[in-house]
DNA sequence: GCCGACATGTAAATTGTTACATGATTAG
DNA sequence: CTAATCATGTAACAATTTACATGTCGGC
């Protein structure tokens, strides 16, 4: 999967122990793949056995003990690999969006609390997220390729909180804003069964795509 | 985790066979939650030992014999024990920012291609789930708290894979519209740490995505 | 010498994916 | 009767999460 490249790309853009690697998933590379430092550790492991990585040499490599890694040429080339490989998105999994779908189907249940507290959160990483860009990215700055590319990932965080942020004000508007008609109300809706696609009978398929062009 | 879950809200909206149930995860409820059949046989099994669901009476319920469930009042309690429960935004794990952001450590690698395709598979979906909305939910109509909730779910869906077309779409022209300058040019930019600590909520500000329906 | 923070790990359980196996039903 | 499709599963593996275990170092 991809942790191991999230984690060469850390190592690239520094060397780092293991867990200055769990810090830095908490706040930089973590944005966009989190992890935790029980599985860093092991994946650096494998990363080392497999060559991809080393660790600096240092005194006495024992357990309590910090050990730094740097990655090595055949690293470097192995994200570079990944980097041009090509990989579906993946499918939505949320649990709030499951939970409100749960609600319409058990009836009932205060939903807006959450979508308060989820409001909150989402809200809060917006503005970290703000902050830095305005940190790092001065608006006339020239730019090279490299920043642009970082810069662009960051727009992508921002755009996607504030997706959040946006949908979640509408949806409590439209949650708290109108009184509730009686339930056991209208058939059909969505819920009662999307058109029928060409589906296999083994695993999932991604609803079609590529017929596009508009 | 969720599946349980899902696979309960499924079966509360209709009662359905493993092979039923997989097709709706392909397209209805799937497009929140996502299934293979695997997961849901497997997941149908633990439901029954538990008492949550249970298999419709039939003939000879053998190996290739269709076998139908249904909720049982402990899965209906259990599912609204669950929408009334709090649960944390997942943190991102988004291969496709992740490989922005390798690329933009490695140096090189025409990304661009897969962008491309990537804003057709969320196109295609978008177009999908703006036909279901226009099919489920005619504007004028007065709706259940029910419907309501349904309906907010499925923006959800929408403004989503409007987020996605829109990030896209301007992240092409930001890569391709200006040449690229040299690279190893400018430190200090997000890659290289962001400030530790929490950070406060603020109000928000649209920037250009996930539009439309807000 | 001990305590808290730093630092690296192990183990077990759950969840998710991939590949394969098997039986039933129906059209030709 | 045979192939395609419907339908239910098993097995093995990979990824992730949760809980716990161990060792080092500096300050007091």
């Amino acid at each position: 999967m991809s942790l191991p490249h999230a984690i060469l790309t850390a190592l690239l853009e520094k060397p780092s122990s293991g867990l200055e690697l769990t810090r830095r998933f908490d706040r930089s590379i973590g944005y966009f793949w989190s992890s935790t430092h029980q599985q860093i550790y092991r994946e650096l492991g494998k990363l080392e056995q497999a060559g991809h990585i080393r660790a600096l040499p240092s005194p006495q490599p024992t357990r309590g003990q910090k050990k730094e890694y740097e990655v090595l040429p055949a690293g470097r080339a192995e994200l570079a690999d990944w980097v041009g490989r090509s990989e579906d998105p993946r499918p939505v999994r949320d649990p709030l969006l499951l939970r409100l779908r749960a609600a319409a189907a058990v009836g009932g249940g205060d939903v807006e609390a959450e979508l308060v507290r989820h409001l909150e959160l989402h809200r809060a990483q917006l503005a970290d997220y703000r902050e830095i860009e305005r940190r790092d990215f001065p608006p006339e700055r020239r730019i090279s390729r490299q920043d642009r590319l970082r810069h662009v990932v960051l727009r992508g965080g921002i755009e996607l909180e504030s997706f959040w942020t946006g949908w979640l004000t509408a949806t409590l508007a439209e949650l708290t804003g109108a009184g509730a008609a009686g339930p056991g109300a209208a058939e059909g809706a969505f819920g009662h069964e999307a058109p029928d696609g060409p589906a296999g009978a083994s695993g999932r398929t991604r609803p079609d795509a590529a017929s596009d062009g508009a």
